[in-house]
DNA sequence: TTATATGTATTATTTCAAATAGTACACTTA
DNA sequence: TAAGTGTACTATTTGAAATAATACATATAA
């Protein structure tokens, strides 16, 4: 359910905060489900209870998912919320690295080249759902 | 010349590798070119002698520049030879980038109406040149 | 009520990469 | 010869991340 790699420059409490924003995203965890609670996650990836607190207050403070004292840790945000933000974030790093490919000179038609080529494998591979 | 953040999550060595390949991407340094010394871009930056070797080590390992004992180290890469390289390394996250885009159902004729955007903005801003 | 689970908070310690500090040596050039 | 190069080495410091160990308030099921 949730991978960490330890080899990655990204810190364990970031990959879990990633890992967790795929799920709801992706619809594997819906508004209101339960998490699973700090000590069990914790147990399941054989990390520090602590780490997994600092990703859930993060989760928390960004209105991810909101925690109740004794009753445990729950989804609070919907599929679509979250992906609406996930999207403008990622439309951001888009520019970002277009404007880096236009200052390399890369042609446009180049880019949007790659871009097709990514959306049609993908569509090649849901095709038989 | 060559600009560090020291908020930065990057280290700053990376940050050194990064800028002078970018100051020979963009035509400023050119090939067999000498760079400033180790210990002289060290004070330029303020920043410790060691820092600048590490950096200058891995761009001489990615063939990037090449040093000569007592003479100082030189541009090793042309323009062509690194904007190519380069081009691949973006075009390489460019297509990760798309794929997240994609799964994150943001329809590719947005994907590329940034894109187009993005060059448009470019192309007017060095329309005067 | 009791026991167990939950979130939350706190302090101390460890770990590790990055950066610094200092020195030394071989080479080139003016 | 003197000063500037690259290069190598060891030791130390720094800071974020992660771990370790408790402690406390609350909720829930036995």
């Amino acid at each position: 359910m949730i991978l960490i790699d330890y080899k990655s420059r990204k810190p364990i409490y970031e990959q879990i905060i990633d890992n967790i924003k795929s799920l709801i995203v992706s619809g594997v965890l819906q508004r209101d489900e339960q998490l699973p609670s700090v000590r069990q996650l914790a147990q399941e990836l054989a990390i520090n209870p602590n780490t997994i607190q600092k990703a859930y207050a993060e989760l928390e403070r960004q209105g991810v998912l909101y925690s109740l004292k004794g009753r445990g840790s729950f989804v609070g945000s919907s599929l679509q919320e979250l992906r609406t933000v996930q999207q403008k974030e990622l439309l951001g790093q888009l520019s970002d690295l277009s404007a880096e490919l236009c200052s390399l000179q890369v042609p446009q038609q180049e880019v949007c080249a790659v871009v097709q080529q990514v959306y049609a494998e993908a569509k090649e591979g849901t095709a038989h759902d």
